[in-house]
DNA sequence: ATATATGCAAAGCTTTTGCTGAAGA
DNA sequence: TCTTCAGCAAAAGCTTTGCATATAT
């Protein structure tokens, strides 16, 4: 999970591979896209890789960060996740892992679980085949517990 | 899990009993949103309530069917669940539950697991206080595999 | 040169809100 | 009777789309 200086430009290294192979324009928009959000450790929106993109970049247009986002998340660099219902949040974070999110502040904190990433649907449903499982946490963290 | 004639009619004189205690009214409307909500097992969006139950309430408003909602989520009666990123969906069972959600035919399957009710966050989060799990399991049901 | 992407503005959806008349307590 | 609600229409997000220009290959 290193986002170090070395560990991003890996990262984009990948992208325009992958970008190439699939007949993808490699774009300063799509790279800076995908750096904030490498770079990102809050599981932005839409909205705030925008502000965040744009600072860099006056010219961007939210539009754009939408076309962004669908052509990463179609070759497989990140990923959309349901974090609450009332907004769309992106990660980078491919390893597989699962959120807990704080009901306080409303942090995202990913975290690792061998043991979740092996729970397969048992009796009622034995016919039913997992492909992938997302597990969310609501509850509050360290430090507003402390509170 | 039961959805009979009489397990409804029992859930909705409890729905009555708590629009009372809250100070709220109990109209035809909000008990057709809950009765088609507890008669419903495809987890549905306002829209599709709003389908179901405009065709024996004609006058009925959508603007009805998201203040019902709302008012029966507040009661504690009824839970908004994010099945897919693009509609929200609604669910009356409130008992411990997860989703099974089929990537081809998007229906969803409700399901109980005593270990995943009780998974909490270890090592590197211990601080963190879970509250409440979901888990979403995303794959092919026992239909759509075999083909 | 040709294909693809950007930026802009407009359109499309879903959801919320303000208001008035109607209905529930 | 007094409060709360339904229905309507308008507004308010958020996301997508069409198109002309600009950029990448």
């Amino acid at each position: 999970m290193e986002r170090t200086g070395g560990a991003i430009r890996k990262r984009v290294d990948e992208m325009i591979i992958r970008c190439r192979d699939a007949g993808l324009s490699v774009t300063p928009q799509r790279i800076a896209v995908y750096k904030a959000l490498l770079k990102s450790e809050e599981h932005p929106t839409p909205e705030m890789l925008f502000k965040t993109v744009k600072r860099q970049m006056p010219s961007l247009s939210l539009a754009t960060i939408y076309k962004s986002l669908d052509a990463l998340e179609k070759l497989g660099l990140i990923q959309a996740v349901e974090i609450d219902s009332d907004s769309r949040r992106y990660d980078a974070n491919m390893n597989r892992h699962h959120h807990l999110i704080c009901t306080k502040c409303r942090n995202v904190i990913d975290f690792y679980d061998e043991q979740l990433n092996a729970v397969r649907p048992s009796r009622p449903h034995r016919g039913f085949v997992a492909e992938s499982i997302t597990v969310k946490v609501l509850g509050l963290c360290a430090r507003c517990a402390r509170r």
